[in-house]
DNA sequence: GACACAGTTCGGCGTGCGCCGACGCGTCGG
DNA sequence: CCGACGCGTCGGCGCACGCCGAACTGTGTC
């Protein structure tokens, strides 16, 4: 009965074309069928039909839009669930992933679906910690110190949802756990609303002279990077 | 590259055969291949060949003992990721679950892995927050009364473990959070070995007698549910 | 040493499903 | 109004893989 539940779920991320899917998909964009079916290296009508199944299987959501077909991650759960399957695969085979250009870009600066990850993301949790906004005494919690400072760059700390404010998020590339949750989620917008960082292909993100002073204030001085 | 790497661990679960292998082993014991083969209604040859895949993808563990091969999940992280699906699978078909009585048992007291699950091991997360044991401040934390209790009750609380002490996790049945992380397997298993209560057929869990007075200690008054 | 039994390997069968190309539909641009 | 384009549906092809039974290995039992 459930059990056959469980398998059907899990032959929906079975399919290479559909694992490429969702993961071009985590960088919190919503994508056309179009650009997904050149992401997976598939025809439009393929790519539609895996949109479908997707959908059915409540993965994703998709709004039409004129012509087009604009795909998205359902739900932040989701993007949870396939980041931590994906972490899983990952870990075993330690591969040679450190070479290309690209993943180089991508070490450094990208999202993790709708908050920052990699070597920014990682000096942003050393950072929160080591100044005191963040506390982790068996769990995370942001500090009246860090509600002060995120109030001042002008985050908003998002109040009665559901979600935990920070999670612990084990990086993919640095084998290192930076932060994710409601506020870290409330951070990347703002960073890019205030332009601080712009989005970039794939889930790559760039960091603008602007970003100097206010991640400063959080702990990250971005010189020592380069 | 690294896209295929998340089909090929999705493609381990997607067949109905191997989840329901997994789903059995969330109790957290230890079984043979031949009951394995018997949970799943498949042949013993076929189900040597779903434990080799399992164990290569790394989900579970094998350990030959005698002529019996015992098979276990390799991590809890593993289990987690398990749970968080099938908890995926789970919440669309509302189903009509709540019928037959041995779900009605699981429905009550059951493991989630190496912790208390169900009714019970939601009124435990009630009362252990009830009674001043855990704080949930933005995160769970274990008080210093908390500690106290555990002690006097002969928990052991891990320390220096990187799992955390306590987190929360979405019940399958309950659609409530219960208790899960270093503490509440520790809990468990001082409950097994206390007599408290016993492990049963699948996942679920005879609590005894004797648990009376310890869960009381936890928050948890038993003659509330019969 | 003979037998029973758990597990593994192997060959062969059947089928489910991912793929494409062709076609139809709706939207946008000249 | 007509062509271009994005998307969805359908039919047919081919491969991958889950299944079993048979044979073999290794381990306990009488």
């Amino acid at each position: 009965m459930e059990t056959i539940a469980l398998a059907e779920v899990a032959a929906v991320l079975a399919d290479p074309s559909r694992a490429a899917m969702c993961l071009a998909l985590l960088d919190g964009r919503a994508w056309t069928v179009g650009e997904l079916a050149r992401a997976a290296g598939v025809a439009a009508s393929t790519a539609s039909e895996h949109v479908s199944r997707l959908r059915d299987a409540g993965f994703v959501a998709s709004v039409k839009q004129g012509r087009h077909n604009y795909v998205r991650i359902a739900d932040p759960r989701v993007a949870e669930l396939i980041e931590h399957l994906a972490q899983h695969a990952g870990h075993r085979p330690v591969s040679g992933l450190r070479s290309s250009l690209r993943v180089r870009k991508l070490e450094y600066a990208r999202t993790c679906y709708d908050h920052l990850a990699g070597t920014v993301g990682v000096a942003l949790r050393d950072g929160m910690l080591r100044t005191g906004m963040v506390d982790s005494g068996d769990g995370l919690a942001l500090t009246g110190h860090g509600r002060d400072v995120l109030g001042e760059l002008g985050v908003e700390v998002p109040a009665g949802t559901r979600r935990p404010l920070l999670r612990d998020c084990l990086d993919w590339t640095e084998r290192r756990e930076h932060l994710a949750g409601a506020v870290p989620a409330s951070v990347l917008s703002r960073a890019v609303a205030a332009g601080w960082v712009s989005r970039d292909e794939h889930r790559a993100v760039r960091i603008l002279p602007a970003a100097r002073e206010p991640f400063g204030r959080l702990g990250v001085e971005l010189s020592e990077f380069s």
